[in-house]
DNA sequence: ATGGCAATAGAGTATTGA
């Protein structure tokens, strides 16, 4: 069992990508974020004819995130119901017996603007919600786009980042505080490489020099943790022709 | 410190992202 999170930047634009990557990788769940659709068209003939079920929440222009799945989808919440808000960020489902939530967190601009308050109070939100959800499901994975580097390893250059966004020390103890509620970074449950990254800004020849971020996470429940064999960033995809900026995040987990 | 790049809406250029 394959689980794997991707921020696309525009399904609309990315709908190729994406389905060339399920086809080298036909992992049982992926996660999207920044589909920029509204639900009318969400291109669900194309992924159907993959091989894949999925569910959306979309807008336009912004937000948007789905869950594409090779097995039945059940029970599905879009949007958290201790948090009301208008933005497309949070779609979860059952798939064979493990809860998934896929989300899409606030950018926050900056420390002191509305946007940083909104991503605090969003967090705040959504913390309570997967607690609420994990007593009910003890096989929960929340993937996504977090848009917080959760450690000094996880941004290419820490100073230059320091009191930026997504790397601001409220923004990592909100992280820390929400995985507090018993989630494990998948990825760190692994020897890793160096300068794992899985964004990279699109100026500057970012992804070629690896200035980049690592954002974009699975995290697991200790059911899951226990179960969970490998994790790695997808680094591929970012080489290929108008890439999104974030590359795909895998965990495998055994049966 | 600023802008750089990309996507969108919509027809100039502004907004947002990270």
């Amino acid at each position: 069992m394959k689980i794997a999170t991707w921020n696309v930047n525009s399904l609309k634009v990315r709908l190729q990508h994406l389905l060339t990557w399920l086809e080298a990788n036909p992992v049982d769940v992926l996660c999207i974020q920044e589909t920029k659709l509204t639900d009318d068209k969400f291109p669900l003939a194309e992924i159907n004819a993959a091989g894949y079920q999925v569910v959306f929440a979309g807008q336009k222009t912004y937000n948007g995130v789905a869950i594409l799945s090779k097995h039945p989808i059940e029970d599905v919440q879009k949007g958290n119901p201790h948090f009301e808000d208008e933005q497309q960020r949070l779609i979860a489902a059952t798939i064979a017996g493990m809860r998934i939530i896929c989300a899409y967190v606030v950018n926050g601009q900056e420390i002191g603007s509305d946007k940083f308050a909104y991503k605090m109070a969003w967090l705040e939100g959504l913390r309570t919600w997967v607690a609420e959800e994990m007593r009910r499901f003890p096989e929960l994975a929340v993937l996504g786009d977090y848009n917080i580097a959760p450690e000094a390893r996880d941004v290419h250059d820490p100073a230059e980042w320091e009191n930026h966004i997504h790397f601001t020390p409220p923004e990592r103890a909100a992280l820390q505080e929400f995985m507090a509620l018993g989630l494990t970074d998948a990825f760190r449950l692994f020897e890793q490489p160096e300068k794992q990254y899985s964004w990279w800004d699109y100026r500057n020849l970012a992804f070629r020099r690896n200035r980049g971020l690592r954002i974009d996470h699975i995290l697991l429940t200790e059911a899951l943790a226990k179960r969970c064999s490998a994790c790695h960033i997808d680094r591929e995809t970012r080489k290929w022709e108008q890439p999104s900026d974030h590359a795909p995040v895998v965990a495998t987990l055994s049966d």
